[in-house]
DNA sequence: TAGATTGTTAATCGATTAACAATC
DNA sequence: TAGATTGTTAATCGATTAACAATC
């Protein structure tokens, strides 16, 4: 389990999916899984998922594969599931508030404390979490030593919003408003943008319907 | 404007960040963009901006650049936003209704026509698309010809919808669900999977502090 | 003309895949 | 021992970046 070692993207986006495949196995699968049985089941190349795994994992043995129970507490650890961050989300509309309304997220260790917003239609969410004005965001994230900002307002006000977050010393912004964001080199932006899978599909079905009429 | 040239998905995720950018200039900006200034904006290298832009455009003028509204529409109709596809949608959970509410789908060319749910609670959406049982899907997507199918049902029911979607003919699934579905090559899979941002984001955090404590 | 900007050709970089030796 | 499986070293592939010639 090498630590310190710089980790591509690529790599920690197919992490998930071994994890969940492992996880969805039923207790009464086998106790071991080897790197070529999870690559074939996920569709990848074995050498791949080996070499991921030699990442997470301190090692499978020969000819067992690897103890599918720990394999799945290395991911876990690896990706940080394992130990709570705390977050907040600026913007409680529809989406705002459903990401808030979501309980999966704590599997990932991913905690929202508190949603803000420019006019806040109420003081609590469903479930409980308190909705402030955002005037009081940089203020409350550097109080609270809140790492994460999740931001779901629309395009045109999402930079003003980081700015504030970065202020209030947030390091990593999970950006769902389509648009880009300038930020220092040191803080990390996750774009979740449907725009770019739509392009990837829409693109993919133009070059099916014509392979079609061939 | 080079359409049979095979573009990687590297290139088509970029896309929409272009044209997101061109469209958010007012209308007193210049007529003209540069590759350069574009790259700028996005922080990004000038070469791949100038590389992206020459698969979609029929070219810019030295010295001048681009015209901006005519790249628009290049890179629009490049995506295929300029024509619908029709779309349906299966799971009309919290999550699935607020995509089909979601109307800023249009701009991209996609219409969701219908939603299907193993136990539709009502009989129409709020802004009236009808919501069927799940076992109409197959025979619907023949009859209406639809080409692609949103999967925002729970994980364990995923591959099972999926396997209804192309019986029904459909090219291109978007999955929602945080499991790997199994497909024939000749369908696409876009998976939507918060667990691959997420993971991204808590390992960046995590050497964040890290580095904070040295 | 000079300079900005384009588009192309070549070099670099990184990630994936293949080949193979080590091990249980 | 034989064979499955691991982990590593080398080769390939693809994408990004750098260098440069073309053009307005």
């Amino acid at each position: 389990m090498e630590h310190d070692v710089k980790v591509s993207k690529a790599v920690l986006k197919r992490l998930p999916g071994y994890l969940a495949y492992l996880k969805s196995m039923p207790d009464s699968a086998p106790a071991n899984i080897s790197a070529t049985a999870l690559a074939n089941a996920l569709n990848m190349g074995e050498v791949q998922v080996r070499k991921d795994l030699a990442i997470v994992s301190d090692g499978g043995r020969p000819k067992v594969g690897y103890q599918r129970e720990a394999l799945i507490d290395d991911i876990e650890q690896f990706l940080g599931y394992d130990n709570t961050t705390d977050a907040v989300l600026i913007g409680a509309g529809k989406l705002g508030l459903a990401l808030m309304a979501y309980s999966g997220f704590d599997a990932y260790g991913l905690n929202i404390q508190a949603a803000f917003d420019i006019n806040p239609t109420m003081e609590k969410t469903e479930d409980g979490q308190p909705i402030y004005h955002i005037s009081r965001l940089a203020h409350y994230c550097k109080l609270h030593k809140v790492l994460m900002g999740i931001i779901t307002v629309p395009a045109g006000a999402a930079q003003e919003v980081a700015d504030q977050l970065i202020a209030g010393g947030v390091k990593a912004i999970w950006n769902f408003a389509p648009t880009h964001l300038d930020v220092p080199p040191n803080i990390l932006v996750q774009n979740e943008n449907m725009a770019t899978s739509l392009a990837v599909l829409s693109v993919h079905l133009r070059a099916a319907m014509k392979e079609e009429k061939k």
